[in-house]
DNA sequence: AACAAAAGTCACCGACCAGTGACAAACTAT
DNA sequence: ATAGTTTGTCACTGGTCGGTGACTTTTGTT
């Protein structure tokens, strides 16, 4: 192994990402870290001290979320109008690119069952693009007053980030395939219905 | 220890459901079980084969879901008229029973890492309860035609299960505080006011 | 009372885990 | 070249886990 600290660590923190994507969190521990980079794992104890401060570090320098400006990109591309035109294709992008982003389903999945240097991140980012998302919005039309659409979004995220987290373990969801497009397709299609239902 | 194997057998069955809703699934181990039924853990394999078997018959023992029967009861004391009425009912009525129930709770957090005996039945049963729910709701009023009323209800409940599993590690999501009965006022208003809009 | 089956106890195995101390090899500054 | 520091290797501890074989104690039948 060439003497490079600053190789290794980075060998360290691939595979930290790596092993996110491929075999989930629960098999993220020292040992396995340390098998999957070719590395002793005393080195992560002399390198970032534990796994706390590496999942720190590796929080830090992740990319979980879209950013706005790669979500809107150049407005003028986009077919939307209304308020709930803008709002759909938010939230559809947004499922969209959860869809193939592994490592942040697998850190979602983690956030369920308890908080860390990771999650906590995470969860950060996600709010700060949510809070981004409903400012963008509000340029786009008047919010409805009799409706809570922060409260909406929520619920309708919630459900987008649970269908997707789930359909990677078990293919159906009350009678709905999530094997086929047709599934997700229905979905998308309930997604923009409700919106445009509810945001007018 | 009593020489009783039928007690022994019911408080090992127990200690699943206590370890469940006390530690999560995480620590639902052999030993875990035996230590806290106050068992040794030979008899597990010897009256149950072992876990895969164990949980089995705890899946089969449990009782998970509010029946259809519960939900709706004596109709004629719910104050409901239109389909939509009915199904925000339904759903408001799913969700606070859902968040009493720990063990359901758990076993749902435990279905979205990886499909067991436990989760197969949970989520069979589950998808039961909506079957009924829509065929109930159906005698309620006409499904809108243009609406895909399946796949609404499910991007809903997801979004309900997820929440309500959610909040239970962090208190907040989306800038709604989860902690305080004012944030699932919030949600439970924003799912009355989703269906009202969708469902006519 | 004798005996077999059932119920429960004990001690162990091999595998994995997090964490650490002692050491060897390589690079650097003097 | 030598001394000191950094980088990397090795071997070990103590703990938990799932799983099993061998044993003792109780119970019920004859």
């Amino acid at each position: 192994m060439a003497r490079d600290k600053a190789e290794t660590k980075a060998r360290i923190l691939t595979a930290v990402g790596k092993l996110l994507a491929e075999s989930g969190f629960k098999s993220l521990g020292v040992n396995a870290i340390a098998r999957e980079a070719g590395v002793d794992k005393v080195l992560i104890y002399r390198y970032f001290e534990g796994l706390p401060t590496l999942l720190q570090q590796f929080a830090q320098a992740g990319d979980y979320w879209l950013s706005m400006e790669a979500l809107v990109g150049d407005e003028s591309t986009i077919e939307a109008e209304t308020l709930a035109d803008w709002m759909t294709y938010l939230l559809l992008e947004f499922m969209g690119d959860l869809q193939e982003r592994s490592i942040t389903q697998e850190i979602l999945r983690w956030e369920l069952l308890e908080g860390n240097e990771l999650t906590d991140e995470l969860a950060q980012v996600r709010d700060q693009l949510a809070l981004d998302s409903l400012k963008f919005l509000k340029g786009k039309g008047e919010f409805p007053v009799d409706q809570d659409v922060p409260a909406i979004s929520a619920v309708l995220i919630a459900g987008v980030v649970y269908l997707t987290l789930r359909a990677k373990i078990h293919n159906t969801f009350m009678g709905i395939d999530f094997s086929a497009p047709q599934g997700w397709q229905r979905i998308e299609t309930a997604l923009a219905s409700i919106i445009q239902s509810t945001m007018q």
